[in-house]
DNA sequence: AATGACATGTAAAGAGTTACATGATTCA
DNA sequence: TGAATCATGTAACTCTTTACATGTCATT
C-alpha cells in the first residue's frame, strides 16, 4: 500500500505517465525508496482498474505514445485514508538487514573496527548523495530530513560502538 | 541471506530445533525481526540440504520428536562470510514504510500534529517494550542499543517536525 | 551504423506470509 | 472436556524483482 500511496501522492501534484514516474523515482528517490519499473506499471494498472486513477493516451511528435494518469475522486479519498494510516502508524523498519551487529562479538575487535569503518564510509556516502539531491527535489524535503536523521543515528551508533571496541583493545 | 545469518548465529551458540528457534524469535526479537515459523522451517531445510547445518532427531517423554540442528564447519565458514558482508554493508532500511511523511503538507497542521502524536506514542510503546526485554536477552544487547538509537532518532524527528508545525499554527 | 533515450509492457522466478493440516500431551 | 502447549510441516497466495520483448527516434 505504501507504493500506491507514493504514486497517488505524485499524481496528486501533477498528471504523469509511467516512464516519467520511473525517471523521477530513479533520480530523486532511488536512495530511499525501492520501487521498480514493472511494479510501477502494474500498480498503475490495478489502480486504474479500481478507479483510483484515470488515463488518457498522449503523443508528442513521433515518440511512442504515453499513457498519462490522473488521480480521480475515489483515488483522492484513498490517498487521504492511506496517508493518515501511514503517518499514524510507525512500522519499525525491519532490523533484519542489520542482524550482523548482533554477532559482532564473533569477530576480534580489531577486525570489527575495520568493518564498522567500512560501513561508516557507506553511510557517509549516502549522506553526501542526499546533500547533492537536496537542491533539486521539491516537496520531498521532509523525506530528506527524515532520512538524514536516521543516517545520523546510524553514524552516532557506529562511532559509539567503535569507541567501545577501541577502548577494550 | 540475513535470515540465514540469524539462524546460523543462533545455532552457533547452541543446538536448537525449529520450534525453539521460533519461540526465541517471538519472545525476544519479534519487535525488531520479521521471520515467521514456516520460513524458519524452510530455511533450516535448505541449509541442511546445503550442508550448512546437520540434524538429529530427539524425543523427550511422549512429546513430539524434534529435529535438532547444529552448525557444521561449512556452515561456520558461511556464517563468517555472511557476517562480514552484513556488517560492512549498510543497507538503508527502505523508507517506503514511512513515505507518508512526504505528503504531510497535504494535511492541515492541526491534524498533522495529532497524527504525529499518535505515531509518537507507538514509538514510545516500542521503546518501553525494548526496555522490558533488556534484562532477558543475552548476547543481543548490541541489537538493543542499535534499535534504541534509531527509535530515539525517530522521536527526535517527530518532535522537531511537530514543533515546526506548531510554530506555524 | 550503433548506442542510448523514449515508452510500454509480459513472463518467470523468488522470497515470505497466511492459512491450513495433524496429532499427542498437559493443565484448568 | 476443552484449551493451550509442543512439534512439524505443506499449500496457496501475494508482492516484487529480474529478465525478456518490442520498436521508434535522436545523437555520435
Amino acid at each position: 500500500m505504501e507504493r500506491k500511496l507514493l504514486l497517488l501522492g505524485m499524481l496528486r501534484k501533477q498528471e504523469m505517465h509511467g516512464y516519467q514516474i520511473n525517471e523521477f523515482i530513479d533520480a530523486h528517490l532511488g536512495i530511499s525508496v525501492q520501487l521498480k519499473k514493472p511494479t510501477v506499471y502494474k500498480l498503475l494498472g490495478t489502480m486504474e482498474d479500481d478507479g483510483w486513477i484515470s488515463s488518457r493516451e498522449e503523443q508528442e511528435g513521433n515518440y511512442p505514445p504515453r499513457r498519462v494518469y490522473a488521480i480521480t475522486e475515489v483515488g483522492e479519498s484513498s490517498f487521504q485514508r492511506l496517508l493518515r494510516d501511514n503517518i499514524a502508524a510507525y512500522q519499525p523498519s525491519s532490523y533484519l538487514g542489520n542482524i550482523g551487529i548482533v554477532f559482532l562479538d564473533a569477530l576480534d575487535s580489531e577486525e570489527a573496527i575495520i568493518l564498522l569503518a567500512e560501513r561508516r564510509q557507506k553511510v557517509m556516502g549516502l549522506v553526501r548523495e542526499l546533500n547533492n539531491h537536496e537542491e533539486l527535489v521539491e516537496g520531498f524535503s521532509m523525506m530528506l530530513s527524515y532520512h538524514h536523521q536516521h543516517l545520523n543515528a546510524e553514524m552516532d551508533w557506529l562511532d559509539e560502538v567503535t569507541d567501545q571496541l577501541s577502548s577494550i583493545h
